[in-house]
DNA sequence: AACTATTTATAAGA
DNA sequence: TTCTTATAAATAGTT
């Protein structure tokens, strides 16, 4: 339909092929509108050109139409997509199913929903808790000692270095006393910087007075702490029968 | 280009629509065939009739036409079945989230990896199976009681059961020995049917044996009833302090 | 489905 | 690209 005739084969000029396709790419564009109009017709239509260019037409939306052409086709390009998903659903099936044991398990192992359970599912159950509740209590115990004897062990070393302390105290004391007796002997004006500095390191306390040797209370780490102890004998005594 | 002009819009006789489709539909197919060799185009046309049915046609395969345009249009149609594969891995994550938590739960409820837990942990922990330990051997404890209850009224049932067939044997007994003394005074061919029918009734045993009254022994229902039945009395015990 | 008058598309040229 | 135009092709209406 134009000067002359062609054949149908691929345009070997370029500039020429482009034409023709511009040309032609419209006429088809234009017909697959029509036709989608007169006939009530749904078309999509999908157009590249040699060099990569995209020209489409859908009287409805492409992806409609190329979902409803998926859906006839069932070797379809989203195969690889729709498995996927299938796939996946399987998986949330399988975890919600796990999930589902795990949470009935759990409450009759809370003591809750028992009624499905005969005499030998509860005794199996209750030793099943006992067990769970001497694990539990060892572990209790296990930290409580392990806290006791690490506070035994600082409570030593704070009183070996009372002891310490108190020996230096004494040594001082004496010194001071001998000063003393030095300084009513006629030193009345005597260097008294040593004296001075033993009072310093005294801290502002009387050094005649009694020294009162105690243990540093051992701070509580947490709250109740001490109350947990307390609880310890009552565990232990449980723990062991 | 036809015998007249025609506008552009829905042909409403069916039968004319049918055919122009048919026709349109044609030329529409083939010039999209020759513009894709011609111009050396990628084409992919789609065709839906009113009636449902599908015309295609694709230079390559419709497939790769398809994926190229997907990939082009960025906002592509995939989006959904990529949303949805988005969707269910989204699960995925909630449920194995979930089936962690619950199962590390579990595990600590079972008395296993404790590990992670200071004192007041445990002690909750402690107090929370003790509660399970509870319920369970409550339950187990009105299941054994229903279950005595039960035992106990089928006994009485039979003990009833006994007593009046403990009477009706007495009779029959004094019956017999009534028979006896009657046949005794004289009557030595006296029609001993009804005694044979005692007998039969009696079923084989000596009527002049003393009668053993015994309890029929409630029979077990299922194995081990009876060692739960034993451990009901410690249950109780437990479940009461 | 075939015919054909007519419209429409488009090849070639500008 | 677009316009023009001669001509091929498509097709509306008819049979």
């Amino acid at each position: 339909m134009g000067r002359g005739k062609i054949v149908i084969q691929r345009i070997d000029n370029t500039t020429s092929r482009q034409v023709t396709f511009s040309k032609r790419r419209n006429g088809l564009l234009k017909k697959a509108k029509e036709l989608a109009i007169l006939c009530d017709a749904q078309v999509g239509l999908i157009v590249f050109s040699s060099t990569g260019k995209l020209y489409e037409f859908a009287n409805n939306s492409m992806r409609s139409t190329i979902d409803r052409y998926n859906k006839i086709k069932e070797e379809n390009n989203n195969m690889n997509l729709t498995s996927e998903v299938k796939f996946w659903q399987r998986e949330v099936a399988s975890l919600r199913q796990q999930l589902y044991y795990l949470q009935e398990n759990h409450r009759q192992l809370l003591g809750e929903e028992l009624s499905g359970l005969n005499t030998k599912d509860l005794t199996n159950l209750e030793n099943q808790i006992e067990m769970s509740l001497k694990g539990v209590r060892k572990q209790k115990e296990q930290i409580l000692t392990d806290e006791i004897r690490e506070l035994n062990q600082k409570g030593n070393l704070i009183h070996q270095e009372n002891i310490e302390l108190y020996k230096k105290v004494n040594l001082i004391r004496q010194e001071y006393t001998e000063l003393q007796k030095i300084s009513e002997q006629g030193y009345e004006s005597a260097p008294n910087g040593r004296v001075q500095a033993t009072h310093t390191i005294s801290n502002g306390y009387d050094l005649h007075a009694p020294i009162n040797l105690q243990l540093r209370q051992p701070q509580t780490q947490k709250n109740g702490t001490s109350t947990s102890v307390m609880q310890l004998g009552l565990q232990l005594h449980y723990t062991e029968d």
